[in-house]
DNA sequence: GGGCATAGGTCTACAAACTGGACCGTGAAG
DNA sequence: CTTCACGGTCCAGTTTGTAGACCTATGCCC
């Protein structure tokens, strides 16, 4: 399937890199799943409640919050503390797993508050480049 | 098809913390998609043509693939050329923005190939201890 | 005692997003 | 003449996410 007689592709071939069962495809389906970063970042000034989180990211639903927690704790990066009290408590807080995750994340946050006028420069541009 | 060009966009009304006015969860939300990462990933070694990134990410399906290069267009990471030949041709480039995304991305990714075993660990901890 | 609030979820309809395959037009290969 | 390939788009069906009701168990107020 791959090899076409036509094909003049002088390019590289396809990269073994990003194929199925690779790493970096297994940690980013994780973190690219547009909850979870923002829930890292969140946790990040420290401890964090339930309906905490879910105040200050504000729009995602309870549903989507339990999972997403849930997939963290069960990747090492946020650890989870349910006080038996009687109007539960439940406490999330990064693990230094998680902390360390924040690192690179934070490169990327760096990032989109330095080229956020690019980026949004562009979209104009794009929109007004289609309206014609 | 009929686009408005007064339409607003799908961003949820006021939150709190990490905000409407905050650049970090516009991008995020983009980068944060799944696919616009891997795309990236896959565009940085140099120019590919449509179907060659469709191979070369194999589970993208064509829709999203297009939906996904063209949101990329849009904020100016990618740039597209099309050639008006009978087999069409169309090749998709990173621009100077899209390389510059790559570096914080490119931590992000050597984080997640330097820390998989202990997230794989913490998986294995994680469903041994709710086995039971 | 009865009613309500509170915290952390889960469950359930419903809506939005994504998928895989058909389809398009044109030219070249078999 | 049939088949294939290019880069998409369109449609139907499946998966994923949402909002909101509901649950448990106690303490507070009246």
């Amino acid at each position: 399937m791959n090899d076409s007689p036509l094909l003049p592709d002088t390019l590289a071939p396809a990269s073994p890199a990003l194929a199925q069962p690779c790493p970096i495809r297994d940690i980013l389906d994780r973190i690219g799943d547009q909850w979870s970063l923002l829930v890292l970042l969140t946790l990040r000034p420290g401890t964090r409640r339930f309906n905490q989180l879910r105040r200050e990211i504000d729009d995602i639903s309870k549903q989507m919050l339990s999972r997403t927690l849930k997939q963290l704790e069960q990747d090492g990066l946020v650890s989870r503390t349910a006080y038996p009290e009687v109007p539960p408590r439940v406490e999330y807080q990064l693990t230094e797993l998680g902390h360390s995750l924040l690192t690179p994340v934070a490169a990327l946050v760096a990032w989109a508050e330095r080229h956020q006028p690019a980026v949004n420069a562009a979209r104009e541009r794009y929109q007004r480049a289609t309206e014609r």
